[in-house]
DNA sequence: ACTTACTTGACTAAAATAGTCGGGTATTGG
DNA sequence: CCAATACCCGACTATTTTAGTCAAGTAAGT
């Protein structure tokens, strides 16, 4: 099992995306400097999450990432699986050949510990994470400290 | 958070502990025979589980080590914490400062995932996991695989 | 005494993490 | 057209963690 930076990373981004308008694609400069991840890291991720399909891109000036269907509808689990290849906690991926191709003694406690955590995280969508009280204030706190920071008269919040 | 082979080996010496005799003390030489883990990496695991005071030691020929208290009394979580420092998904250690000293987007989510994986853990003692079919089944193979690659003569299956 | 078996600490190879860097390519506003 | 924007891609690297090894003890039983 891994769960590290890399999986939070993807899903603070992802989140970020959801956040900041369904109607203009969000630049990775923009997520980079409202959530402090390097942005060449977030090129890495995001590759990553193009690839199993949860955004998709728009090249050019203005353009940016989206996501590539309802919030409500991508799982926090598909996030990290996508970059993070899957929560499972067993040494033999789920074949049972721990001991020499034998099964060892604690497989099943670990195979049952990974489905506990997949259903855990496979319950909560995107959407249902922004809609959480102290979501909406930490994204609040996010954009005026940027606006100070970056004096961008550019008050478009969507 | 980490779940890596440490944790499991803990997990797995402890319940090899608790499955072989409660009259005598288990040497790591049988552990590490039974279960084909290092006999150096065992020592290194032993003594984290015996500062946790999770296990007893008794010295000189005929030693080994002991449950310091009755197998369904410890738990899962308390192996893993005592070789594997927490299995907290945090950033920031439950501290809320990964931001700069803010809070970020998804710490109440790891939190949350965190108190899911403790109290799975917490809820499993060694006890339960000795009563299982197919730990019972694993444990038998391995004790018959041993006599027949030892042919020590020392039929006490206690 | 001699052997067994725990005890401790330092050391290490290999892997994973958390990035960086340098060059691409598509798009668009001027 | 042209230059700026922003995605795209692969290679590279420092640091940390893992998964051990090794050596030199100490305590207890026979
Ligand atoms: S973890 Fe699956 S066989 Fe050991
Ligand atoms: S994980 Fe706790 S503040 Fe970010």
């Amino acid at each position: 099992m891994r769960l590290t930076t890399k999986g939070r990373y993807a899903v603070t981004a992802m989140l970020d995306l959801t956040i900041h308008c369904d109607d203009k694609p969000v630049s990775l400069a923009d997520i980079s400097q409202r959530q402090s991840i390097s942005l060449s890291y977030l090129e890495q991720l995001f590759s990553r999450l193009r690839q199993s399909e949860l955004v998709t891109s728009v090249r050019g000036p203005g353009g940016g990432y989206r996501l590539s269907r309802s919030s409500d509808s991508i799982y926090i689990a598909q996030v990290i699986d996508a970059v993070n290849e899957s929560v499972d906690t067993t040494n033999c991926k789920g074949k049972g050949d721990c001991q020499g191709g034998e099964i060892c003694l604690t497989h099943s406690l670990w195979d049952q510990l990974s489905q506990e955590i997949h259903s855990f995280l496979n319950a909560i969508s995107l959407a249902d994470l922004v809609a959480r009280r102290d979501v909406k204030s930490i994204a609040q706190r996010q954009v005026e400290q940027l606006l100070i920071l970056n004096e961008s008269p550019q008050a478009g919040a969507c």
